[in-house]
DNA sequence: ATGGCAATGTTTCATTGA
């Protein structure tokens, strides 16, 4: 199984990017975020036109999320669940459904503004709430995917000293994520030896992607078991490169199947 | 200290993102 999770800010604009990179790509299961579309305006026929079943959560203007699926490996999606049962929320940020033999859970974690403000207390108990929600147990060995807007560590931030103590480095923030690690999930990325200075989102002034002036804010956590299972875990930088980019680029892992371990 | 850039709807600006 190959796993990958892309916010693509506005599926409106980046579909035939989408597209064009599931066709280079042909992983299992692709969750997006931002996909900022009401559920009607979802292009499902374009993406099962390539073989791929889509569930979604949307709505207009903000947020978003969808999890496509290979209908030729992965099958349907079972066990569709949008949101968080503990957390009523009017954002669309969370989308899981079952799928070759896993429990994955699309996330689009909330930006927080600024330490200190209204969205960032709101970050920190949707955080609070997720991992409120996966401590409950699944029957089914969990991958949570997504824009996590944490910068976990040091090493995935580009200039520490400027982003210490901000939003998407601070403190608070950081403990939640451990918390959520705590669950008992790693971080797939961290499995395996990386190039220095490995980021997933670059701001689109000042010509960060050029300066990799980046940040490591896009995540896939894997249940621990399925630790050893994992082959490989990587992020694609190509679409970062094209003409009117999403300013995240794809993650990938590949999980070995149950008997391959 | 501030804005830089991009997408959206409330569109010729304001809001949000990160």
């Amino acid at each position: 199984m190959k796993l990958a999770t892309w916010n693509v800010n506005s599926l409106k604009v980046r579909l035939p990017q989408v597209l064009d990179w599931l066709h280079a790509n042909p992983v299992d299961v692709l969750a997006l975020q931002e996909t900022k579309l009401r559920d009607e305006q979802f292009p499902h026929a374009e993406i099962a036109a390539i073989g791929y079943e889509s569930v979604f959560a949307g709505q207009p203007t903000y947020n978003g999320v969808a999890i496509l699926a290979r209908r030729d490996t992965a099958g349907p999606p079972a066990n569709v669940v949008a949101g968080n049962p503990l957390f009523p929320d009017d954002h669309k940020r969370l989308i899981s459904a079952d799928l070759g033999g896993l429990r994955v859970v699309c996330a689009y974690f909330p930006n927080g503004q600024a330490v200190g403000s209204d969205k960032y207390a709101y970050k920190l108990r949707w955080m609070d709430a997720l991992a409120d929600w996966l401590a409950q147990p699944s029957p089914l060995p969990v991958v949570l995917l997504g824009d996590f807007n944490v910068a976990p560590e040091d090493r995935d931030v580009h200039d520490p000293q400027a982003w210490a103590g901000q939003v998407l480095c601070s403190v608070a923030e950081r403990e939640r994520f451990a918390k959520l690690i705590g669950l008992g999930f790693v971080d797939a990325f961290r499995l395996f030896e990386q190039p220095p200075r490995s980021f997933s989102w670059w701001d689109y002034r000042q010509l960060a992607f050029r300066r990799n002036a980046g940040l490591r804010i896009d995540h896939i956590l894997v249940a621990h078991p399925l630790a050893p299972r994992v082959r490989a875990c990587t992020i694609d930088r190509e679409p970062r490169k094209r003409e009117q980019p999403s300013d995240h680029a794809p993650v990938i892992a590949e999980i070995a199947s149950a008997g391959e371990a």
